[in-house]
DNA sequence: TGTACATCAGTGAACGCGCGTTCACTGATGTAC
DNA sequence: TGTACATCAGTGAACGCGCGTTCACTGATGTAC
């Protein structure tokens, strides 16, 4: 992606920008369903057709909205992560977890349009692939990290691993956590469900009357998770 | 609730089935945001103004759709705990457990309607919260009849309960888990949580290219949540 | 058992509104020589 | 540096469609005496 040269090129990269933050904002307030390419022109002083010269569709629309949103909340992770001394696995974790959390709480639309429901009659294209992973490749990073510097114990436990599990398993160990155990790939997987899992339960609804302390039972259940990788305290 | 009299009471509570049924497979081939008043009416002979003779509007059917929702899997969730031996407590919360991911495989927009994204502008009235909570009260029954049995084994772990959760957990353990731990407590809302984390993910493709032995990959999750709530194998 | 009145279901027209997408066109910007 | 042509942005009209809700009305069903 190199800079664009002519004014041309640099204004039909601002109205793209422009296009994506005003439907960005319809987005957060009446949801994705009700995102209207014609509301979106309207507001931007422009006739409804003349988006069709940035975006094909409303579909190709909604796509960049989703990389976007993902991209969105696996950077503050990743910057999170960062900002940790490398040797302190459980901080690491602990933050990037909060790091999603506190975008979900202030982007809960733009969650709710990755993580939510499937929008019916939309097919997510595959260019939303590796931005819809780099959270989870922040997990893992800390986990190999505490791996690489034994200090994983591995986690015990009796409930015995489904064969059926074994081609999944050895997939994921070959792409992203190598030299891993059974149990800690699963675990892995375990704390990653969870941790969305938790944080769509809040932004759903479904802790309405359940849990009020919403901050301290969420790194509650992130200090769990960590505990159940084998994390150090 | 009794026994409708009338030919009119009858009429009129079939006719509502009706509505709710043709509004159902509407859901289910399309999605909640595009659920017409206007084509039910249509499917059912009738005028659209008719349908408002037993719906006020859309979001009161909405309503019935949700509560009827909950209601769907509240039901085979209690129905497949009930078939076990009571003493079976493992057995019993895996079986639970699975006829919520049944239900929710074979009715994904339905599950959508009530764990998914909330729909804009529509707030849930308070009629919906006893049967939200069908699920999580057949949870909740194996594990006290398993701690009634002095089988469960409390959860070992060295993560410290914040204070600020004492008084969701009191009110928890008042309301519908007498004489169980603050540890189990949060344990009893992490698995419940999970399950519908899980379930959500498999159902909105997040395990996609990730998981494939979806079958097993559940099961083992409900053992493995079983074991963590300390209830034995 | 029959009659008078009240209740209710369903009709059809209307209000006021919105949508995604296509297409021929104008005028400005960019490129090649 | 100037000219000729190609590319692109934005317009405005149109296509064909859908929606939730209200309201005065007709005719059937139910109730009280």
């Amino acid at each position: 992606m190199s800079a664009p040269r002519t004014a041309r090129e640099r204004a039909r990269a601002e109205l793209i920008a422009e296009i994506k933050q005003v439907a960005r904002r319809h987005l957060a307030e009446q949801g994705a369903a009700a995102l209207s390419v014609r509301a979106i022109s309207r507001e931007l002083g422009m006739v409804s057709s003349a988006i069709y010269r940035y975006f094909p569709s409303r579909d190709h629309l909604l796509t960049a909205l989703i990389i976007d949103a993902y991209d969105a909340v696996g950077a503050p992770a990743e910057a999170a992560d960062a900002k940790r001394r490398r040797s302190d696995f459980a901080g690491r974790w602990l933050t990037a977890g909060r790091a999603v959390r506190r975008w979900a709480l202030d982007h809960p639309q733009e969650y709710a349009l990755i993580y939510g429901s499937p929008i019916p009659g939309y097919a997510a294209p595959e260019e939303t692939i590796a931005p819809a992973a780099r959270v989870g490749v922040v997990l893992v990073g800390v986990l190999g990290d505490a791996l690489a510097a034994g200090e994983l114990k591995p986690p015990d436990s009796a409930v015995p691993i489904p064969k059926a599990l074994g081609k999944d398993i050895d997939r994921l160990r070959a792409e992203l956590m190598r030299g891993v155990s059974d149990q800690l790939v699963l675990r892995a997987i375990f704390a990653w469900t969870h941790l969305y899992g938790t944080v769509s339960f809040e932004l759903f609804g479904h802790y309405h009357n359940v849990i009020d302390a919403r901050d301290a039972a969420f790194d509650h259940t992130m200090r769990t998770l960590a505990e159940l990788v084998g994390l150090p305290a």
